[in-house]
DNA sequence: CTCCTAAGTAAGTGCTTACTTACCACGAAA
DNA sequence: TTTCGTGGTAAGTAAGCACTTACTTAGGAG
């Protein structure tokens, strides 16, 4: 095996561990005895342990599908920004982040476990992708209420809102309510409820 | 110093710990030396660290303010059900659970490792504290729309957007945006807002 | 004064941790 | 055929971990 192949290998091992158990949870031995090398590789590989989680966040952050923003890719989207379509706006924001989260659980308790454990990528992460969120929903709800659509408030507040009711039922499907004992709904009503509960309260 | 004044003074300390650093980043050790004695004497008190881990979520749970449920001790809120006032109802709500968060960051901050770490007691806190919540709320929310003031949906759904608008934003200003660098308002502007927003939402 | 008990500790024990060293195998180039 | 870079490991090391042992103190009862 190449090392660069190897390297992933690695990597993707440690997300699985790091996921389901935390930084300080995880041994570098098992994350070499699940990835099928010797310890010794790991530290080949990568500096120390810190290396290997902001390798994760990196790669993680970068290439994979869970922070590239759904307005840079998604056509219906893009179109229902234009449009000034509302509803459709902001339920296709809501469809395909529940989407995202439910398809990449591991991410979200990594990124949850070490918001607790206070490391400082997590921090990185936050004002990397949190803010540009804020900033651009912010900015489209702004528009709106030059245009009168929406009623004067505090953009951030809405979408403070709108990212509470979209991350805690992504965070009570994955961590209290895994069983959906409480709740139990595919994501498009989710979205469509979401959406619909919103627009109610920030319209003019 | 007691046995008695001396177990309860260790298990405060504990809980400081465990919800700064997590059940694995503390030490018994740390423990110790923080309430001032021995490593030997947290042994004498508690058989080992999960003992004393568990000791916390028990007595957390049971004595602390964290879990009385706000409809059954503020006279505010009570009233405001009574006369079915629904602002004050839902402002109540929230900026009670607002000042309760922010009271109490460790316990919040505990209660998510639990979760995270799967500790069968978080497990019993959801099941004992927050189904109750869904049931009372969305008890609420059902009167309310056979009364005719909110219009037909399922009222968990909108719960759920509610507990995340509430949840979130304790959430953010606990672990993700400390610095309030984000947003920054105070309890009472974020209870009017989210309160303005769900009932415009809901309303028929 | 003696004995007993409860609060307390110094100094371990054996195991695990993150990380290192010194070495091996093998394929390709010189 | 030698040489050399690359992918790999066995066997460490020192520090840190949860937990224990063997001991000391202090106060109150007989």
């Amino acid at each position: 095996m190449t090392g660069d192949a190897r390297r992933q290998q690695i990597l993707q091992t440690a997300v699985a561990l790091f996921s389901q158990r935390g930084f300080k949870g995880t041994t570098t031995k098992e994350i070499a005895k699940a990835a099928g090398v010797s310890e010794a590789m790991v530290f080949r590989h990568f500096e120390n342990k810190d290396a290997l989680y902001g390798a994760i966040l990196d790669t993680k952050g970068c290439q994979d599908g869970v922070h590239r923003f759904p307005w840079e890719e998604n056509d219906v989207l893009k179109t229902a920004i234009e449009q000034k379509d509302d509803f459709a706006v902001f339920y296709n924001i809501a469809f395909d982040a529940l989407k995202k989260h439910q398809a990449d659980e591991g991410f979200m308790r990594l990124l949850f476990y070490s918001a607790l454990e206070e490391h400082l990528l997590a921090e990185r992460f936050f004002h990397e992708f949190i803010e540009r969120i804020y900033e651009f929903i912010g900015g489209y709800i702004e528009e709106r209420q030059r245009d009168g659509a929406f009623r004067e408030m505090n953009p951030r507040i809405a979408v403070r809102a709108w990212l509470g009711m979209l991350i805690h039922h992504s965070l009570n499907n994955i961590l209290w309510d895994k069983k959906r004992v409480i709740l139990d709904i595919p994501n498009e009503e989710a979205a469509k409820n979401f959406a619909q509960i919103l627009l109610g309260g920030i319209k003019s």
